[in-house]
DNA sequence: TTTCGTTATGTTTTGCTGTATATAACGATA
DNA sequence: TATCGTTATATACAGCAAAACATAACGAAA
C-alpha cells in the first residue's frame, strides 16, 4: 500500500542572519538571548530562564563580542551578587538592526508567499 | 590574553523553503536534486554526482513526492539498465516555482542588506 | 534463467550541536 | 578572611541528522 499523499497550501518560510568573519554574528536566538541579558542584567539568569545551558549562552555572548566592534555584552565576575553581565550601547544597536531587517523579511515572506504558483484543481481521472 | 577581536562588514544572509505539512517540501537542496534526476534520469547517478548518499536522497524524493498533489519524480525499479528516475511536469514547475522565489528573496537580501546600520567609525581613545 | 544497475528498505556508524557536570577564578561585602 | 552567586573554562555525555553499509526486490534483455 502506498504512503498517503497529505497536501495542503505550501507556505514560504525561512530565516534570515548577519553574517561576521566567523559565521554567524547576529540571528533570531541570539537576539532573544541579548534581550534576555538586559532584561536579566546576567548571563546565567538569562540562559535559565530561556531553558539554555549556561555554557551555550556564554559561547554566544562570547561569539558576538569577538564580531561586533565594540562588545555587546560587558561581563563582569565576582563581586556583589557574584558579578552579572550589562548589554552596552552596541548591544541595543544590534537589537534593533536585527529587529528591523527581521520584520522586512517576515513582509516579504508573506506578500511572495502569496505569489506561489497555485497548483491545478486535480483533473477528474474518471 | 583575550581573543583578537575580529571585524568586518556585517552581511545579510538567509534561506528560504517551501513548506509542506511535513515540513520542508521544497529548498536549495532539494531543487539541486530535482535538476540532477532530471539531468541523469536516476536517482542514484544524481546522488552520486552531488556526493549523497542514495539513501538520502531517495528519502528526499518520497517526502517530495508525498507532498505534492502529484508526483515530482516518477520512478521505476528494474528492467533496462536497472530502472530509472523521470522528472515530471510537477517537477519541472517546482523547480520554477522556488528558483523565481529564490532569485525574489536574493534581491531582498542584497538590497536590505545595504541598509543595516553601518558601525560608526571607532573614535581615537588617545 | 542469468545478468545488471537501479529502486527500495533496514541497520549501523559517524559527526555535530547542545546539554550536563565539575571546578576554578573573581571581587564586593559582611 | 569567609561567603556568595556569578563568570570562565574544561571535559564528558546525549540526541539527532546524515552517511555508510548491507540486502532484497525489480524487470528488461541476453
Amino acid at each position: 500500500m502506498p504512503r498517503a499523499r497529505t497536501t495542503s497550501e505550501p507556505r514560504l518560510r525561512g530565516r534570515i542572519w548577519i553574517e561576521g568573519p566567523e559565521g554567524t554574528f547576529l540571528g533570531y536566538g541570539r537576539v532573544i538571548l541579548l534581550e534576555r541579558i538586559r532584561d536579566h542584567s546576567s548571563i546565567s539568569a538569562a540562559a535559565r530562564s530561556m531553558s539554555m545551558s549556561y555554557r551555550h549562552a556564554w559561547d554566544l555572548v562570547a561569539s558576538m563580542n569577538r564580531q561586533s566592534a565594540s562588545p555587546v555584552v560587558q561581563m563582569s565576575a565576582g563581586g556583589k551578587g557574584g558579578g552579572g553581565a550589562r548589554l552596552t550601547a552596541e548591544g541595543e544597536r544590534a537589537i534593533k538592526t536585527f529587529w528591523s531587517a527581521y520584520e522586512d523579511f517576515q513582509r516579504f515572506l508573506e506578500t511572495r508567499g502569496k505569489k506561489l504558483a497555485p497548483r491545478p484543481a486535480r483533473r477528474n481521472t474518471a
